[in-house]
DNA sequence: TCTGGGGTCCTAGGACCC
DNA sequence: TCTGGGGTCCTAGGACCC
């Protein structure tokens, strides 16, 4: 078996760079993408007049932001009521998620003309499996994709190219913007193990807590960690994963197809909803959120059996019900009956802030040959 | 200044069956 | 009389990722 060429390749900021190409006059400045803003209005000389985040008023996070505007401190995931705190003059622009499938869909074609085996990991980021592909140069190659990447969208994304996985995921965040990153086993001391054990994916921020609690905060720390201490702490699997992650080991295969789990919808209310007094709301909004999980099904050509709800309430406690119906369905009327169903065992003390709706265990289902459902199991005898 | 929305995977207990 | 063992399905919660 020869030896295996992995890519990640991820999108430089890529919703705000996609927002970039709309409104090229606010290249250079600090730009946020988020929150439920309506888009920015087009004056009479075709300027457009723009929000600032100091005008932001509401429950919304940082969905990427513009690398003028992480030098204030600003990154995802970040609320914008506190990224208006550190930078209130940057531009906040609504996600217009839309215009990020086009161009994910284009940069992922470009991609797939150079080499074709491909994950997708999301709207952005994607491995490649090289291994067989005829250009024996990794920066030659890295550097083709990059190209057809920006003749096909404008766009600069970051690569590495590594024997697997793992590596690949971090070496592409070592040189972004716009960067190539090649590793090799023998790199693993000198440029992985200097690194935060949370640069590691799989590693989370509860893991970063409890490995710093044992004295580990770099991979290279974690690697001459003790494997009992850590069996100790996480369990044999999860130890034994850390350290083989730690010492940049991953056989994990490019995964090119993978069947859908689970479909959901889910939205965060502007004030928290009482559970009596917003009753008309509440059940407004669990109506629709049903009636998109179906017309989600229908798209994708699936049904599913296992329906759940989830609340979040205004302490931030999230808890979820779900209930298993007979029969795989894509029906609104039978996902809303099933979610009202699971509503009833839900304690409700205090007010909602968010309610979301779930379904899983899908099966594919083509409305063009109403085939045998998939068969209730009764018994024969 | 409190923390979005869409997913996957894992764990663990209980029901139920053989 | 106080106690099996394996397997699968269902449910609830949590960690993590983009």
């Amino acid at each position: 078996m020869s030896r295996r060429r992995i890519a990640h390749l991820d999108m430089d900021a890529f919703f705000a760079s996609v927002e970039l190409l709309h409104y090229p006059d606010l290249r250079g400045l600090p730009v946020v993408v988020g929150g439920r803003t309506p888009a920015p209005q087009q004056q009479p000389d075709g300027s457009y007049l723009y929000k600032r985040l100091r005008d932001y008023v509401g429950r919304g996070v940082v969905t990427t932001s513009t690398y003028e505007a992480r030098q204030f401190g600003v990154f995802s995931a970040m609320g914008i009521m506190k990224a208006a705190q550190l930078a209130p003059d940057a531009i906040l622009l609504p996600a217009n998620f839309l215009a990020y499938r086009e161009y994910s869909r284009r940069f992922k074609a470009a991609v797939a003309s150079v080499a074709d085996c491909i994950e997708d990991r999301g709207i952005d980021e994607i491995y490649i499996d090289l291994s067989e592909h005829p250009e024996p140069d990794d920066l030659s190659l890295a550097k083709q994709i990059k190209q057809a990447v920006r003749d096909a969208t404008s766009l600069s994304c970051s690569i590495a190219i590594s024997p697997n996985k793992l590596l690949s995921k971090i070496g592409s965040d070592l040189d972004k913007p716009d960067g190539v990153t090649l590793l090799g086993m023998e790199d693993i001391p000198a440029r992985i193990w200097p690194l935060a054990v949370s640069k590691i994916n799989g590693i989370g921020p509860k893991a970063t807590v409890r490995l710093q609690a044992m004295g580990i905060q770099t991979i290279g720390q974690l690697a001459q960690a003790e494997a009992a201490a850590l069996q100790e702490q996480f369990g044999l699997t999860y130890a034994a994963w850390l350290l083989r992650v730690a010492h940049g080991q991953d056989e994990r295969p490019v995964v090119t197809y993978s069947e859908p789990k689970s479909v959901s919808r889910e939205t965060t209310f502007e004030r928290d909803l009482h559970v009596v007094r917003d009753r008309a709301e509440l059940t407004r909004v669990l109506t629709q959120l049903c009636e998109r999980v179906a017309q989600d099904l229908q798209r994708k050509q699936c049904k599913g059996r296992t329906i759940g709800v989830k609340l979040r309430f205004e302490d931030f406690r999230t808890v979820t019900r779900d209930h298993t119906v007979a029969m795989p369905t894509d029906a609104p009327e039978v996902i809303l009956d099933a979610a009202r169903q699971c509503l009833k065992r839900i304690p409700m003390h205090s007010r909602i802030r968010l309610l979301g709706i779930r379904i899983g265990k899908l099966s594919a289902w083509s409305p063009d040959h109403e085939q045998d459902p998939p068969v209730a199991q009764l018994s024969l005898y």
